[in-house]
This record gives C-alpha cells, structure tokens and sequence, in this order.
DNA sequence: CTTGATGCAAAATATTTGCATGCTC
DNA sequence: GAGCATGCAAATATTTTGCATCAAG
C-alpha cells in the first residue's frame, strides 16, 4: 500500500492540473478512505468524516461529489455487488480482485498474474485501450458453508 | 443460446419447488428478457414489458420483485457499471465476461477458458465454493480512440 | 378455497441540483 | 477579489413496502 504523503501529493497534483481546489473536506474524504481498510458505501464514509471530528460537519453531497472526482481520478475506486449499492475504496493499492460471500458478506482480495495477463491480452484482441478490470467470484466462504 | 421453450420449463420447475406461482407477469419479464439481447435497467425493462402489449399493465414493483426473483435462481444475471445502476441480461448463456467502453457504453461479450480455470483454482485456494463470477475489463473501444 | 402475487400509492432510500455563502488560490 | 466548493434543502430518482384485491394451484 502507498504512503498517505504520496497519495495526497498525488491528489494535489491532479487538482491543480484540473484547475480544482484543495479543500479540507476533499482532504478528509481521502483521508477517511486511507484510514479504513475495506469497502464503503457513501453513507458510511460520511460517517467516518463526522466522527472523526464532531465540530467539523461535511454535507453528504459533498461526499458523493468528492466521491465522483476521485473516481474519475482513480484515487478511488468502486465495486458494487448483489443488494448492496455502490461501494468505494482506495485505489492505488496493488492491483487485486475480490472474492464476496454471498451469506456474510465477506470480502476477500486477491492478485492472479495469470489473469492480469490474460487481460491485457483480451483487451487488445478488442482493440481496447483499457483502463481498469475487475474480476469477482461470488459464492460461500469457508465458514459459512461450515454453518450452514 | 438456450431455446425460450427450455428457459420457461426451467422457470416453471424452479416456482413449483419453491411453491411460488406462475403468473403472466412473471413470463412476460423472463420473455422481454430473452428477446432482447444487452443489459436493461428495471426502469427499461418495465417498458419493454408495457409495450408489449398496451391492455396489459405491470407494476414497476413487480418487475424489481420478479427481477431479485430471477437473480436469485440465475435465470437471469445482474451488472452495474460507473453511473450507471444495476443491469440485468437473461443468464443460462454460455458464460461470457465483459469488455465496457467508458465514452459509449457499448459492451462485449466475451471469454477465455484460461481464466476461466484460474477463477476455479483461486477459489479453491480460498476454500470458497463458487457460485459465479464476473470479470469486466473497462476502457476506450476502437471506436472512441479513433473519436476521441 | 387457500395462499401467494399484483398494482397502487406511500414510504423509505439514494443521489443530484440550485443557490447563497464561504474559502482557496 | 475571482471563481470554485460547500452546506443546506429541495428536487429527483430509485427501490421497497403495506394493503386491499386478484388469481394460480
């Protein structure tokens, strides 16, 4: 995983390029996804900005707009599954795919260079300029096919 | 592709174990499934149902109950991308993953026996039983290279 | 007939937008 | 100071639910 500086180096970077201010709320929003390992909807990640400081009140449209221009940056990336809506995390890690139990929710990453290969290779067969890939495989984690 | 006869024998079984019923509603949004071929919202997938026939009347709430109802047996399968929401497509194709382009949201089928394979080798690994996967490469078609 | 399914409208959620005001730069 | 960003509230959009009624089995 990165380092916070880079990241925000990173994130000042690709705000001034864009003619786009540096603001304390954009600032807490990234830092909040730095914070929290795993995978968050718009609301929690609201909740995790307001906690983190009671006197400092952050609007949830905020949220969804910084949430936007930080995906469009790649600083963020989103995955969505089954009932549950959108949800956010950090980009920028190494790049990995989930495992998701359908029972308990459980999120697992994973890297496969044989897929990343095969990737790039399909991609370019279609003659895409790819930006991103996500894979998913769903089904029972070990403990919950034990409970079940 | 699957006959629609073979489709509606496999939904009709399927209601019968689980001691739900077979209503016109519920073949009326399975078949503008199978006719029309891409990934709909329940919003576009009310409207096919509607235009079909204009004497007939279905309910937005009983296409989004259908829909969870037809996820949950895989006779049909879910999607969702960027801005845009959660897309469902007739399931019981051959499996196949997605290649989504970013400017124009075109999408194609496709797949790779290779990864195919690594997909059931990680899940055995995690010790997870799999009960599907999806992968989608996203990017620039040919096309909006060219455009863009 | 019994029980699940439907349509409708209301409720609950989720997301976006307009606008006056506040803050970066 | 100029102009983007914010919070708020209102407007939309999306999805779910309660309930009287309907219809499949």
């Amino acid at each position: 995983m990165v380092e916070y500086s880079f990241l925000l180096e990173e994130f000042t970077r690709l705000l001034k390029k864009n003619g786009l201010k540096f603001t304390r709320q954009r600032e807490a929003i990234l830092k909040a996804l730095y914070e929290h390992d795993g995978h968050f909807s718009p609301e929690e990640i609201h909740r995790f900005v307001c906690e983190s400081d009671d006197s400092f009140n952050v609007g949830i449209a905020t949220v969804y707009r910084t949430l936007t221009l930080l995906e469009e940056t790649d600083l963020v990336e989103s995955i969505s599954f089954g009932k549950d809506g959108k949800k956010y995390e950090i980009g920028l890690k190494k790049h990995h795919d989930h495992l998701i139990c359908t029972r308990c929710g459980t999120i697992i990453e994973f890297t496969d260079e044989i897929i990343e290969a095969r990737q790039e290779a399909i991609a370019r067969k279609y003659r895409f300029k790819m930006t991103d890939h996500t894979m998913k495989i769903v089904g029972l984690c070990a403990d919950c096919q034990r409970r079940h």
